[in-house]
DNA sequence: TTATTAGGCAACTAAATGGTTGCATATCGC
DNA sequence: GCGATATGCAACCATTTAGTTGCCTAATAA
């Protein structure tokens, strides 16, 4: 079973990008880890122990949201925010196949490269 | 040995996410594909067969050079363009650590979240 | 019920980004 | 040497992005 070229076989680089660039972010990056690491948390939380205002803090929520990265919810006056399983696996499986791809490429084309 | 917090290890966010926000642009992520199954190319080969010009292709180009993720060697009147190994490789990992810090959280906090 | 706390919405700003065009320079093949 | 090819540089443009401030609404707690 051959692959051929650059299907990657699964996420097209229009589906990935947007992941990407919406980890591409200091500040948002900061954020997976802090959600990652301490579990659902508000706004108001996450913004404590940043230099940021609460609306900018928002704001790159709502951009991970919206390439499915997080996910919310309301529970009585604030919003839980937690990280969303299914696309931080598919950008580092996106990743892993590029990888491989590229390993099985430097098989082929040795002669070409040197490192 | 137990990892506190957002300690990642490695690589920092300020030092992670511009190397994901290269990767965050669609047709940035076609060149990387491109490289990636046909080796080295020069700019006018990356060129045809995208529907942009020269000089936003060599843009693209120098973006990913800045973060590390392509390199190149001028031979003759043509600019050879390849990946670099380690940029992505350290990306890969980078994901997968977070993913698996995650898991840890989640056995930890399982009496919070129900997915 | 009233002050406080958590969050949402909208307008605005400065800077970065993705792309273009035009022109200059270097190298290759004949 | 000369035309064609491969790249580099700079200016310019439109859009997006990251961030702010101000104000409004909803839930809590005293």
């Amino acid at each position: 079973m051959l692959r051929r070229h650059s299907s990657v076989g699964f996420a097209p680089p229009e589906e990935s990008a947007p992941v990407f660039a919406a980890l591409g972010d200091e500040t948002r990056l900061r954020l997976v880890l802090r959600l990652c690491d301490d579990g659902p948390m508000s706004i108001t939380r996450l913004t404590a122990g940043s230099h940021l205002t609460r609306q900018a803090i928002t704001k790159h929520l709502r951009v991970m949201q919206d390439v499915g990265l997080v996910r919310s919810s309301r529970r009585g006056r604030e919003r839980l925010w937690q990280l969303e399983r299914k696309r931080l696996r598919d950008a580092r499986h996106y990743l892993d196949l590029i990888s491989r791809q590229w390993d099985d490429a430097l098989g082929r084309l040795r002669k070409f490269v040197e490192n």
